[in-house]
This record gives structure tokens, sequence and C-alpha cells, in this order.
RNA sequence: GGAGAGAUGGCAGAGUGGUAAUGCAGCAGAUUGCUAAUCUGUCAACGCGAAAGUGUUGCCAGGGUUCGAGUCCCUGUCUCUCCGCCA
């Protein structure tokens, strides 16, 4: 949610910059001031208006102490306009302030200078590419072939006990799992991250909090009976342990990671490109979460990005990384890079990261704020990122390491595996 | 799941209808010849004001009664104790 402060101080600009995600944000932004404007003449007058009766009031507390009914009878007369005002005034008030609220929520974050314009994926940048894409024999399957062949995975197990899109990891397959699980948490705490587990499901101020609600409550799976939503991504938990908190500067950075199964209903996504471990309703994945000083957040941006390819190089997978056009951002993001592995058997790639600033969008909603240095309060900014979606990495690694041999795991997790090769 | 008790500022803790004591911590200022003491000020949200200031709101949440609610009534949430069940 942007600041309405912001809005008005910035409001060509934000305007012109809004337009890279082909989102025309003049008229809003127009009812926006214009609301903010009643809102407070409003208070103005209702502030006058209960001063006066707060006023009365005691006067005719006074008056009954000292026994002087009478006139205090004759002042309660005088209460009853005002109370029929501020009723009125209030309930404009509270009005005002439900359909600003909902305007604001209306209006993506404001793009990046660096953020081109574009409609969709296709205008995306690409601005790094590293590792060898490995020349496979005519004989490479796609993951879903080999999870079969080696008994990895089995897809139809999981129609069975729950339905499409869970899967069940079997042996060495549910060993590499963990395996690349405990990989990342290791790299994560290594560069400075502390290590949480976190509620799996969440209430709906949560989901309010990080923006999956109201927008995109058909993505969630909604646990009626006790009104909680099984988390999408671990950002959803992680970013609301600060929810309404006012934190101290020295407290600044915070560094969060967590391993946490993600569940999305991916409502009307069928086809060829949710084969396999493409696209699940439920899917393991690492997070990290910073919450950071503003003037910090995009040094902490780049360092997340830096983080998140030195995992990818001692992987030695091919992969790149994407500067999102406008048109492709997130709702609720400055400025997305996403990373996508090379599928060697099904040439095509795959999202397995996507490392996001989000400035004060997700702080000002979840108000979480800082004392900065001249003791003022000011909202934090906040970032997060994939370090990694669990199963396209495994997609990913299986179709490229495989051999006519067998899987070579690659070196760096060995030492989680226990073993080099699937055979 | 059943029974009972409770929820007040960063923390502790008073307050049963008249407008939130007090203590501790933190922060700021003053003062005293130094790891400290003492004194004063200091909660938050939203406004108004050039500023000094100043108004409103906030005692778990949402409603209600009242001129006036931390206090009374209704609903919900959470916590604690006991019982039951249980990895």
């Amino acid at each position: 949610m942007l600041e309405v402060k912001n809005i008005k101080a910035n409001k060509d600009a934000y305007c012109e910059a809004l337009k890279k995600r082909n989102f025309d944000a003049k008229e809003i932004f127009d009812d926006i001031l214009r609301l903010d404007e009643e809102r407070r003449s409003t208070q103005v007058q209702l502030d006058e208006i209960l001063s006066q009766s707060n006023n009365l009031s005691k006067q005719i507390g006074q008056l009954f102490k000292e026994g002087e009914t009478e006139k205090a009878n004759q002042l309660k007369e005088k209460t009853t306009q005002l109370k029929d005002d501020s009723k009125v005034l209030s309930q404009q008030m509270s009005e005002i302030s439900e359909d600003l609220q909902e305007l604001l929520y209306q209006v993506p974050n404001v793009p990046h200078d660096s953020v081109p314009a574009g409609q969709d994926e296709e205008d995306n940048v690409e601005i790094f590419k590293e590792g060898k894409v490995p020349e496979l024999s005519k004989k490479a399957l796609p993951h879903w072939e080999l999870a079969k062949k080696y008994d990895l995975i089995d897809f139809e197990l999981g129609n069975k006990i729950t339905g499409a899109g869970f899967p069940v990891f079997k042996g060495k397959g549910a060993r590499l799992q963990r395996a690349l699980i405990s990989y990342f948490l290791d790299k994560n705490t290594e560069a400075g991250y502390s290590e949480l587990q976190v509620p799996l499901l969440v209430n709906e101020e949560s989901g309010y909090g990080t923006g999956q609600l109201p927008d995109k409550e058909g993505q969630m799976y909604h646990v009626t009976g006790d009104d909680l939503y099984l988390i999408p991504t671990s950002e959803v938990p992680l970013t609301n342990i600060y929810r309404n908190d006012l934190l101290e500067e020295k407290k600044l950075p915070i560094q969060m990671t967590t391993y946490t199964p993600c569940f999305r209903r991916e409502a009307g996504s069928y086809g060829a490109h949710v084969r396999g471990l493409n696209r699940l309703h439920q899917f393991d994945k690492v997070e990290l979460v910073n919450v950071v000083k503003p003037e910090n957040s995009y040094k902490v941006l780049d360092e997340m990005v830096e983080h998140v390819k030195g995992i990818l190089k001692e992987l030695k997978l091919p992969y790149r990384i994407l500067r999102l056009c406008g048109g492709d951002l997130g709702f609720t993001s400055a400025l997305t890079y996403d990373f996508e592995l090379y599928s060697t058997a099904q040439e095509r790639w795959l999202e397995i990261s996507s490392v996001s600033n989000f400035e004060t969008f997700q702080a000002n909603r979840l108000k979480i704020r800082y004392k900065n240095k001249d003791k003022k309060k000011e909202l934090v900014h906040t970032l997060n990122g994939s370090s990694l979606a669990l199963p396209r990495v495994i997609a990913g690694l299986l179709e490229n390491c495989q051999t006519d041999e067998g899987i070579k795991i690659p070196e760096v997790l060995v030492p989680y595996t226990g073993f080099e090769w699937i055979k």
C-alpha cells in the first residue's frame, strides 16, 4: 500500500512510473487525494464536537457532585444535539476511511527506475547467465520419466491420497529433497540469516498484511472450520512476525530464513507446462526475508541476488537472471529479479527463485516501523526471495545431471545426500 | 471438549460509573569533579497550528447502556489453572 503523503508529493512521477505496469493511476490518485482532504476536514469537525461534549460531561459531573441537579439536567438536554451530530460525523468518517483504504489497496507498487516497460514475460530483460547447458544424449529424459525410472517420485500415489499436484517423494528422491533443504538452510545461516520454523496456517489478518488478501483469496487454501489459510509462501508468516512493531534502529537489518511447504490452489492452470514437478499444489521452499532501513534496501537486494547466484554456482546448474518488466512485476514489488533454471530435457526455463524489494509497500500495510537517528518513526523496507523452490530445482537437477550411467549428484550435495549417484 | 479465573503503557502493577495511580527500564534535558547519584520531562494513532502549543481517540476486539465506561451489559478472541484426550 502506498503512503498518501508520498502520492501527494510525487503524484506525476508516480503516474509516469506506473505506466510501465500499464496501470493508469491518474484518476484513482485524484480520488485518493480528495478523500484524504475530506477525511481531515471531517475529523476537524468531529474533534470539535467531541471536545464540546466532553466539556459538558465534566460540567454535569461537577454539578451533580454539588447537588445542583436541576442545572445538570438542563445541561443534559444540550448534549442531545451534539450526540446526534457526532454520530453522523463519525459515520461519515468511517465511510470515508474505508473508501480511502479500498482505493489504496487497488494501487500496485511504483516500479523502480530500472524496471523496463513491458506487457508480459516476453519483455523481461535477461541480465545475467551462467553455467553450461550439458549436451545430453538422445536418450535424455524429462524429470517425470527419470522420477519413474529411478523410483524417486510417485505422482499417481499422490492422486490417490489427495489429488493431482501432491506427489509422493520416495527413497533417494525424498533424501535428495531433504539434502537440498539442509544445504540451502546452511548456506543461508552462513550468510547471516537466522533460521526459524513458522506456522503453516495463518489467520486472516496476516493474509491482509502481506497482501494475499483480499485480491488473491482464490489462490490460498482456506480452512473454513477455523477460518485459517494454508500459507502459499513462508513470506506470509515471516513478514507478519513484525506486524505492528516499532523496531529499534539497532535491531536492523533483520535477516530470516525458513523452510516450509507451500500450498497453492493454482485454479485454472492445467496443461503440458504443469507436468511433473513444474507446478504443484504443495511444494517445499526455503525462503529469505529481510527487514531493513530504507537507505540500504537496494544494496541488500543486490546481496540477495549474489547469495542465490552463489548457491546455483556451487550446484553447477545452468541458470539466468531476469529483470522483470512492469507488466510481469508482482503487485507489491518495486523491483524483482527472477532466477530461471534451464531444464535441458524440456528445453525450457523454469522459475526457481524470485527476489524482490517491496520498499515500504508491505511495511505500510503491516505497520512495521523503526525509530531513525532523529527519533522519527519511519517505515522499514522489506525484501524477500526464494532460496530456492525445491521441486523445480530437483527437476532441473535430475535432467541436467543425467548420464547414461545414472544421475550424478552435484559434489556439494554429497555430504547431505550420502550418495553420489542415483542409479 | 468440560469447569473456573483473567487480559490495563516496553515491563511490573493499582484502579467497581466522574474522565488512567505508582514502581522499574529506556530516552532527553538540568545539576554535581569522574562505570554513578539526584531532579525534571518523556506512551501511541490521527488531526489543527509558522511555532510555543493544542484537539480527538486508544485500558484484548466488536457492539450496547449512560450526560459521562478501564469500571455495567452482550458477542467474539486469546492466556492461565484444573479435568478429559493426546504426538
